[in-house]
DNA sequence: CCTACCGATCGGTAGG
DNA sequence: CCTACCGATCGGTAGG
């Protein structure tokens, strides 16, 4: 308890060079240095360096999950939920940018249960995103076809959106979900162009899936 | 000259470690185990652990550039390009699973020069990628002010690709490539559900970039 | 929280 | 390509 703002301390020294360096590319004598200790005195605060990833990771994937969770719950039409999960997602995302990075990217370096319990919050995370989508082809807003790949491309863009982003630039998490959003509502094309329809339609052979 | 097949054998245990393990959590002594070898081996054929993961990097990244390339070089309209650019990368990953999750995961473990070499080349490819997108705008097809976020879309699909596309399943890569174009030009929304329009236009008080 | 140090393992080398 | 081994560094501990 007394010493709770030194562990913060040393919790955002791990999540700063995890994301910077790579979970095994840190050592725990860079963030002891960063923390203002030497390396023997970290563990007077932590039991292994193993504990800081998974403390950084799980709490990071509790916030995308109960973001999720609230826009799923609620009673908004298809797009709006579409819409309003890219915001929760980006949202989480400029708020912990280096959790983010490290929740993306080096979960991986977690062993045993504990790795099989983030790997169920991600598995939990994709169940909502099919929700949103599920839900939106259900009532007859989106094509059925295009599913399985919606789902592959919001998930791609909300997995990168951490590589690109910029929190101290002139768009607020909202605005840039609210753009994402209207290239996958709407598309690229304008309409005019659309009409031209370029190519044979793939799509129309896709099953339902 | 001789043991051309042996290098190969070890830049493919290589290739397959990185990929699944990470390059940091990769041990010389692992690659040497899954060439065959003992570890103080190995280095009849390699200079360094580091030469293996550049090696990987560089030849990856040199197939998504010249890949790309021939479609910008091409006289297709805008959203053929577009179309052929997305099964482009994806057949390169497909074809190179391994090769391009170390592509887009572990090429920060790389140093000075070697690290600036490929980030270079990343960095063209991304300008290609924009090079698709503005030349679309230029002609009418695509919204100006969709371009920059159409941008991260496509590359966030495109460096997506590889955590989900399974090359042993029943879609070939022209397939995927072609519904996700479908999805990305298209839009999610059926024309009768997006002519309802479910919340403010935010994209029509975008800058065109 | 520091001093002092540990066993293990790392990437890499020498000599044959 | 193996045997034998290196210096360095790793995560972590004991004792105070």
């Amino acid at each position: 308890m007394a010493d709770r703002g030194r562990r913060d301390q040393i919790l955002h020294a791990a999540r700063t060079l995890f994301s910077e360096k790579g979970y095994h590319a840190t050592t725990i004598r860079d963030i002891a240095q960063m923390s203002g200790l030497l390396s023997g005195s970290l563990y007077a605060h932590i039991r292994t360096k193993e504990d800081l990833l998974f403390e950084i990771t799980d709490e990071v994937a509790d916030q995308f999950l109960e973001g999720l969770q609230a826009v799923v719950d609620s009673a908004d039409p298809p797009p709006v939920k579409f819409r309003r999960a890219l915001v929760s997602h980006i949202q989480v995302v400029a708020r912990n940018l280096d959790a983010a990075r490290v929740f993306s990217h080096e979960w991986r370096a977690l062993q045993g249960e504990r790795r099989d319990r983030i790997q169920q919050k991600r598995d939990e995370y994709e169940r909502l995103w099919t929700a949103v989508l599920s839900e939106g082809v259900a009532a007859g807003w989106f094509y059925p076809s295009h599913q399985r790949f919606a789902r592959m491309v919001s998930l791609s863009v909300a997995n990168w959106v951490y590589q690109w982003y910029d929190p101290s630039g002139q768009l607020s998490p909202e605005e840039v979900a609210g753009r994402l959003a209207d290239v996958l509502l709407t598309g690229l094309q304008k309409p005019a162009a659309s009409s031209k329809a370029p190519m044979g339609e793939v799509s129309s052979a896709c099953p339902t899936e």
